[in-house]
Formats: C-alpha cells, sequence, structure tokens
DNA sequence: CGTACTTTTGAATCGCATCAAATCTGGTGG
DNA sequence: CCACCAGATTTGATGCGATTCAAAAGTACG
C-alpha cells in the first residue's frame, strides 16, 4: 500500500461517478491517492470510521467471514464508492479488501461530513447517491430470494445489464458469490441455459434470449 | 382508503423514526393521514412518484412479483418510512401495499424536496435514514446468502435482536418470505432448533441458544 | 516451466421446494 | 353463542436442485 502524491484525473471520475462532480475543490484537496497490492486489507471490522473510499481503478470488497469460514460480499466497488454507508458510523462493521492491485481515493470523514454540511449542491448529489445504493440493494435482496440458479443469472441480466445483455466486470466465480450460490452450481446452469438456448455468452458478454 | 384530519402525534412518531423529529414545521402541515383497509394498494410500478409514506400504525410493504407468480418483499415497514428510496425517482419501479388495516402519513414529494434544501438538520437526519437502510439491506442480503435455513434464523436474530433475543412482529409466513424461505421449511426448521435446544420459542419471543 | 487460480466435469448426498392435507386461529355474521 | 370462513400453522411424502467433495483441464503470470 504506497502512498502517491499526482492529483487524479477528476473529470473521468465524474463519468463513473456523478456525485463526484458535485464535490466541492476543497474535499478534493483533503484526498490522499492509494495503491494497494492483491488482497490488501483496507480496514477491519471494528476499526474507527476514519476514511470514505472511492475506488479509481482495480476493485474494492466489503466482505465478511461466516461462521464456517465462507467469505460473504457485501458491497463490491470498481469505480465507485466503498463504505459510504460507514459516514455517519463511529467504527466500519465488516472488513475490506482490493482483491486485485488497485488505486484508491480517501476522504478523511471530518473533510467529508464538512462539505456535506457547508456544500447544499454536493450534499444533494449524495442523496442521490444512497437512494440509488438502497434501489441495487433491494434488487440483490430480490434477486438472492429466487430460489433457483438460472433464475437469480436471468434477474441478474434483466436488472444490472442492458437490454438483455451484461458484460461481466469480474470472474465468473466471485460473480457466483454475489449470485449466492457455489461456483460450480453456477456453472452448470450457465451450460443448461445455453443448452436450453435461453443464452448465449461471448467471452466476458451473456445475451438473454427468450 | 379514507382521509382522516385529525394532526397526528408527532411526539409519539419521533421515538420510532429519529429524522422526523427534525422534520420541519411546514413539512409536517403538508402531510395528509391516510387510513387503508387489508390489502390496500398505496401505488404500483410505474406510477409517478408524487408521496413519501410514513408507517404510523400497522404495515405497509414494498413487493414485486415474481414470474412464477410468487411475491417478494423488497421493504417491510412498521412504524417508519417506506419508499423514501424513490424520492429522487420519477417513477415507483415496485408494488406497495398494507397487508392489514394502516394509518399512514403522506408527505408530497415536492414539499419533501424543499424540506430537504432548506433544512440543513433535517437534511443531515435523512442522510442517516439512507445510510441506515443501506446498512440494513446489506445485512439481509448476508443473511440471504447463507444456504441454510437454521443459518439464516440465527443470523436474523443476531442482527435484527437485541442480545439473542428478538419479538417477531409479524406472521410466521411473512417471516419465512423475509428470510427467502417457504413457510414450511421455516417451520420445520424452527421444529429442529428447538428439539437441539439451539432455540426457545415463547409465543412470538424467539431466543437464541448455544 | 512451475505455481496459483479459475474453469469445468463427475458422483453422492442433503436440504429445501413442492404438493397435499389436517388442524388451529381469529374474526364475521346469523 | 355458534357456525363459518380465511388465513396461519403444522405434518407428511416426494423429487429436484444445490451443496459438497473430488479431481482434471485450462489459463495467467512470474
Amino acid at each position: 500500500m504506497s502512498k502517491d502524491k499526482r492529483p487524479p484525473d477528476w473529470s473521468a471520475l465524474v463519468g463513473m461517478q456523478p456525485s463526484v462532480g458535485l464535490m466541492p475543490t476543497s474535499l478534493r484537496e483533503a484526498a490522499t491517492r492509494i495503491r494497494t497490492d492483491s488482497h490488501a486489507t483496507l480496514f477491519r471490522s471494528g476499526d474507527p470510521v476514519c476514511h470514505v473510499y472511492l475506488v479509481i481503478d482495480g476493485e474494492a470488497r466489503l466482505i465478511r467471514l461466516a461462521r464456517h469460514g465462507g467469505e460473504v460480499i457485501l458491497q463490491r466497488s470498481r469505480g465507485g464508492f466503498i463504505a459510504e454507508a460507514s459516514l455517519d458510523s463511529k467504527a466500519y462493521h465488516c472488513d475490506a479488501v482490493t482483491p486485485e492491485p488497485s488505486t484508491l481515493l480517501l476522504f478523511p470523514v471530518v473533510a467529508f461530513r464538512t462539505a456535506l454540511e457547508d456544500d447544499r449542491a454536493f450534499c444533494k448529489a449524495w442523496q442521490s447517491q444512497l437512494a440509488k445504493e438502497v434501489r441495487k440493494l433491494r434488487a440483490q435482496c430480490e434477486r438472492l430470494s429466487l430460489h433457483s440458479a438460472a433464475d437469480r443469472i436471468t434477474h441478474y441480466i434483466e436488472s444490472e445489464g442492458d437490454d438483455g445483455v451484461v458484460t461481466l466486470r469480474q470472474s465468473r466465480k466471485s460473480w457466483a458469490a454475489e449470485l449466492g450460490l457455489t461456483h460450480e452450481a453456477l456453472y452448470r446452469a450457465l451450460r443448461r441455459m445455453q443448452d436450453d438456448g435461453t443464452l448465449s455468452i461471448e467471452g466476458t458478454r451473456f445475451t438473454r434470449k427468450a
């Protein structure tokens, strides 16, 4: 985990995260940029909340370890904020890791809270951001309460993809975890759906048919 | 669904929903109170967003109908807001119903947005509200990605309950839906856990042991 | 070229969904 | 008060699909 003094390319970030565009300059200037290794830990459950993280490159995950050793992904972010919901908490309630070498911006929570208080437009954008996250999580709950693997895959494509097509930005194995399935179950369901003709796969591009 | 002109008991509402305490008077005065019948529909997917709802008495649910006729509960609220995340949307993305006769406050979205812009403290409280909802939904996703019925029950008690004890405020049948299980599976799992001695049940009070 | 990881297939098992039906419950109207 | 009804609760039997354990083949990377 190394620091990096060059200023980030803000205009590129706005594209992937609208609320960044409305972030006041003072907050931007308070940010530090870091690069992490594969499997690096950003924070652990119980640590005091001191930063809000923006993933510029690579990926960050919030995870919690299940009783039987399994690892549950609570949030996965590529090109967006992570741990936003901890902004008004004292301590983190889960662990955060970067599964691959990544670049992140760290915003001190104090500066972040001040910016939200002082800047009307940023505050509003942040609210949309949270509301969007709520809707996304509701969709995920809905998906997880479907009983069959095929239904979850279809639901994912319909809600995350665009007009029946989705390009996967992660390994199928971690997709399986996101869908609440074992990787074997996912592979087999994909195979069945291809044989059915209800799905076509080209590389990381999944297209739903019929 | 009938209107009701008496002003609600605001002080009681604050207890169950902190952000109500910081709501400006102008917004309170813009609210209307309604009473609904059992199985009443508040709005349907695609309807334009015109109110934010606060459940005073009874229960409201956001639901979506699954392909095979099943009904998935996206949000369940007793004594809190519902459809908060639609505040910045044009149209609702699911249906809302009151499964039992209930009393709700309806806040016009326009007045609500104005209040958020004008009132600093209310805006801040609303943000905590959304952040809290995000954390709650993350917990639910985590729960739904557990594979066994017993694990989901345990997780529910640990995260929603207090020190290993939870008092259920709904039928077991709808609890089953919230846990992503059929009601039969829930009944049987509860039975097994009682026989194990890992759970004790007295009426609607569930206590986790060991 | 070896190592770590993902992807893929196989076989056995277990738990949940499903269908069916009986009992219990609270509330309604006669 | 009782008959009745709708819904929740409970138990049973069956089948399917996902998990689990195991292992092979493919792939990226140093």
